[in-house]
DNA sequence: CGCGATTTTGAGCACCTTCAATCCGTGTGG
DNA sequence: CCACACGGATTGAAGGTGCTCAAAATCGCG
């Protein structure tokens, strides 16, 4: 309680991005009725469930997590990767969610109730283009994982989804080093976002450092050989405007 | 050019549903400005291709279409299927498609160049919520494909696409009878939806009408056992609840 | 009626799964 | 300080779902 919602939005790291970039941008004094306050969810915990009522989004500050669904006999698919900057639980037109999100190590993340951002959103349109923009961004990474997953080999997969992660990474960190990338997932993670087994992933990762175009270790990965890892994938040269499109979900208009 | 835009769009089936009746809904007059013209797209042919600039957005007004992602060596994955009243190719933020778009038929569309849309939708934040309730709806039905693909068996995935399917004819075609369902597809189609192989379809589907479960041929697919169909697909509490959902995405506000 | 596209069926193969055991890094308690 | 426990990574062997190759049957259509 001791400091305001707008000192707070001030020192946040999202503020140009996402979210408080489109509300911002719009209006400057919009955010400040917008958010709710911070919370920190601990590892391993839900953000939410599926089945939930969805009466709040909730804006990444700090941690990944990852969506998911659940079938009744404990198969598992990961939906997304929610990143830094990312905005989640926005599912206008839905009244429940219809899958869960869960905290890859601890998340900090910034409450909006959705009715809040709803309202707002109908009286500003570049908002609530914003909205568009990034659901529309969404969506094409979950194409884009669609394709990977019905259609590619266990190798294709990892280096698709490295290299998605990579660049998602990149894009809000142009700062850090090169090739290297710190990545909380455990292979049983990637397994159930790749449609694998963890123990399949496992050997298709150890392919991959053997060739000599990853290696990887404690959470850390470092792209030895980009080139060929892109090759790998197979990204077609439609995915990779993709990948550039990403890049600014605000810039264009 | 012996009819006006006007009388054209009084009696568009679609009138009534998707980005119509968003955009009336907003401001009556909208509707008039936006719209670019009828389009007939021949079977087979592209509405667009992956890669090419986008600059029209599309409203299916008759016919089906597919949305459809393509591999260097010509593996192809099918993203979407786009049914009447559907609204494909609205890619806010994007420069070029990252996927392509093909008629399943002949297929009768309303161009709306997306300059238009989007100018419209920055002043309309309804309009702008209405296209962002959309592109959430389509987002949901990507990941129920992802989690298909990725986690079901054979079975399930067919089983979970017909479910699909018929759930979103039903909605726009309520007075249709009971369980049949006319679809356009090939198996190869529903191969390339499913992220498996024409032959395996073949014999999924086959098992699944000896089972007595559903009934095919010549395009035409009965449910004979809903309730066994929903129970193989492995439809969750929260899938269900994600197609119920589907079903008013201007519904709720 | 005849051609091409699609569906159907058969047989062998491969990628990935399953089951299982071991190894390793970390944290905890004695 | 070490024994132990725990989660995750790693490796091996065997099996299965779905793939590939191939051919026949059927359908749609001019």
């Amino acid at each position: 309680m001791a400091e305001t919602a707008a000192g707070i939005c001030r020192r946040c790291p999202s503020r140009d991005c996402g979210l408080c970039r489109a509300a911002s941008s719009s209006d400057p004094t919009l955010l400040q009725g917008m958010r709710l306050g911070r919370r920190t969810v601990p590892t391993g915990a839900d953000l939410f469930r599926q089945g939930d009522a969805c009466g709040e989004a909730f804006n990444i500050v700090d941690g990944w997590a990852f969506l998911y669904e659940l079938l009744e006999d404990g198969r598992r698919q990961i939906l997304q990767f929610a990143l830094p900057g990312d905005l989640i639980g926005f599912q206008p037109g839905e009244r429940a969610f219809p899958f869960g999100a869960q905290a890859l190590g601890s998340v900090e993340v910034c409450v909006v109730p959705m009715a809040r951002l709803m309202a707002a959103a109908r009286h500003h349109g570049e908002l609530a283009l914003g909205l568009a923009c990034m659901l529309s961004n969404e969506g094409a990474l979950a194409y884009g994982r669609l394709t990977s997953v019905g259609r590619k080999t266990a190798q294709e997969r990892c280096a698709s989804l490295l290299l998605e992660l990579f660049t998602r990474l990149r894009r809000r960190a142009p700062e850090a080093p090169g090739e290297t990338l710190r990545i909380p997932l455990t292979q049983t993670h990637i397994a159930d976002a790749l449609g694998l087994t963890p123990v399949h992933i496992n050997r298709t990762l150890s392919l991959l450092r053997q060739k000599g175009v990853i290696d990887y270790g404690q959470g850390v990965f470092h792209i030895l050989d980009p080139d060929r890892l892109l090759a790998i994938a197979g990204t077609s040269p439609a995915a990779r405007a993709r990948a550039r499109g990403q890049s600014e979900w605000l810039g264009l208009h």
